[in-house]
DNA sequence: GACGATAGTGAGTCATGACTCATCTTTCAA
DNA sequence: TTGAAAGATGAGTCATGACTCACTATCGTC
């Protein structure tokens, strides 16, 4: 993300503005995933401690701030999604998924932003890099012969999105995710071998 | 819902109160639709043809509009239920779950407020009746054979209300909307016929 | 240590949206 | 036909929240 706008050849930032710019973002990640995108700017000024001047100064518009967050998580997802290419694929994908939406109850953020498009017109480099991590774990569980080979990627990038925001707001509890995730999964075997 | 705030004992509405109520309601409905629980008053106002003042003389608040519209929903969809009672049952859980994510997109407002809990709060009985059909007809395709006899109503419930959300937030257009069902219902099938 | 560039501050602006109420208009029973 | 009572009107209030900017504080360099 951009750093404060500084005319001129970039020098590093001052000791005082990192330290606050971390601040924010710590902030700013536990309001958001707790209120969604429309947690206010304020808060995560109060919470990181700082006027409400220097987090318009770091991130210009509560977007960019978004954006910022998000960037975060979405690296961080891709790189779970890498630690887990060792495991057998079908678990791998299951896995990843049952991890999103496990997430996704305490990240109200991510799940308003990803419902929305929103982050894909913020940072679709990004974006694509992790819908390609899902299709790879697919694309593997499927050549492993333990994951219906009909199913495309579209569909399951769909229940992914709908399962977590249904988790998130339908506030479903640990059992009731295991449940509604096993009929997900079961769906997704291939007619043959249906293991529950 | 309650007419105006009368007192004494309850005359008939007056004609234009009438008239204005329920294009008040067929302005809310459609602005709801469109924009979700956010849309403005306002702007039901002028698409009703009245002032706002008239609005809030019927609906006292926001919610109590909410909440007139989606009494009007719920009871439309439990009798479209009670009209598939003469299906077979796993066609009729099945086409009344498509029904559902298909309208989802046109009516922003019903997948928000399904989605918030809010419904509860404001039309509990109504909320029941409803789970109630959806029960009965799960019951009916297990007593046939023709649903997994493992699967219970809460993750039915939570599938139904996470796909109409995936289905409004995500655009899905028909196609993807037909995959993502066939592998949720993939995943309500018994082991052994499964059909896709 | 001094000084200029960099960063922080927070009261203030502007827009939006729910809700109110004094005043005017329409209905309808007598 | 008429006069209340019921209803409609819409400018105004209040709260919230994004964003600005004139001013002050701090950093880092010489």
């Amino acid at each position: 993300m951009p750093p404060p706008r500084t005319a001129g050849p970039d020098r590093p930032m001052r000791a005082d503005a990192r330290r606050n710019r971390v601040r924010i973002l710590e902030a700013a990640e536990q309001v958001f995933a707790e209120q969604g995108s429309s947690g206010s700017t304020e808060e995560v000024a109060r919470r990181a401690g700082v006027a409400i001047g220097t987090v318009f100064r770091h991130f210009p518009t509560k977007d960019d701030l978004l954006a910022a967050i998000m960037k975060n998580l979405l690296e961080q997802l891709v790189a779970e999604a890498g630690a887990l290419s060792d495991s057998e694929p079908r678990t791998a994908l299951f896995t990843f998924f049952t991890r999103i939406v496990e997430q996704a109850a305490a990240r109200k953020a991510v799940v308003d932003l990803l419902a929305q498009t929103g982050v894909e017109i913020m940072i679709p480099e990004l974006v694509t890099v992790f819908t390609g991590a899902v299709d790879d774990m697919l694309r593997q569980a499927q050549t492993a012969g333990t994951v219906d080979p009909e199913v495309h990627l579209p569909e399951v990038m769909a229940l992914l999105a709908s399962t977590s925001q249904g988790a998130l707001h339908g506030g479903w509890d640990a059992e009731l995710r295991r449940r509604t995730l096993d009929i997900v999964f079961a769906g997704l075997t291939p007619r043959a071998d249906r293991a529950r």
